[in-house]
DNA sequence: ATAGATATATCGGACGCCCAACATTTTTAT
DNA sequence: ATAAAAATGTTGGGCGTCCGATATATCTAT
């Protein structure tokens, strides 16, 4: 966010942050897995050029972390990540929560 | 969206425009109380140069219509804008519902 | 060994959003 | 009449996202 600094992303110009940042606290994932899940979410996978340079950011500011595994770049949340993540998902409600919650989301919660 | 030409807004880029539409979709406001009521979502009250650059154009697509009320401008929906939230919130739901689900989203139900 | 597929990565340009600052007009209060 | 408040509007700069293009390295078939 470009207020504080204590959090990196908030303002929820970061949606994609934000969803990777969710994606990870479920599982961890290397860049592809990642852009293939979020084509499943938008329609379309995200080209190189949005997922690679997301990722490289949200690592420089320490909220995800990288491990070498064979030919993949494997990210996890870190601790300051999820912190980050709970405060954005906070955001996030407060922000949309009603939005969601006419149409058809009760549907979705089964 | 930059893709197809048919939807001004909807690859959740917009937020801001998605907001304001689903707030003209609930009663027509103008200028100043639309960014009061975006305030109440984010916590803080957009800027002059947010919101009327972006009312300006979401009415230059047609989607939004301002009739001059005393000093105010007050903004109404359009139909072709209803057709485009209805396709935003589409959008959005597939992209973000299963967020808003887990976290305290069943609380906002009542 | 070679070819194709997969994954990672960067560059350039564009766009929506965002704020601070400044400016103008109109209503309201003194 | 004058001042304060409310609402609208523009400009400039920055950031996050997004794509298409291009490049390289690494696995996997053949």
């Amino acid at each position: 966010m470009p207020k504080s600094e204590e959090v990196h992303m908030c303002d929820m110009r970061g949606m994609l942050s934000f969803t990777i940042l969710w994606l990870l606290s479920k599982r961890s994932m290397y860049g592809q897995e990642l852009a293939t899940e979020i084509g499943k979410r938008r329609g379309e996978k995200p080209n190189p050029g949005t997922i690679y340079p997301a990722l490289k950011d949200l690592a420089s500011h320490g909220l995800i972390e990288a491990r070498i595994e064979g030919r993949n770049s494997v990210y996890r949340l870190t601790e300051e990540g999820a912190v980050s993540l709970a405060k954005s998902k906070e955001y996030f409600e407060r922000a949309f929560g009603d939005i969601l919650l006419e149409s058809g989301l009760r549907a979705l919660a089964k």
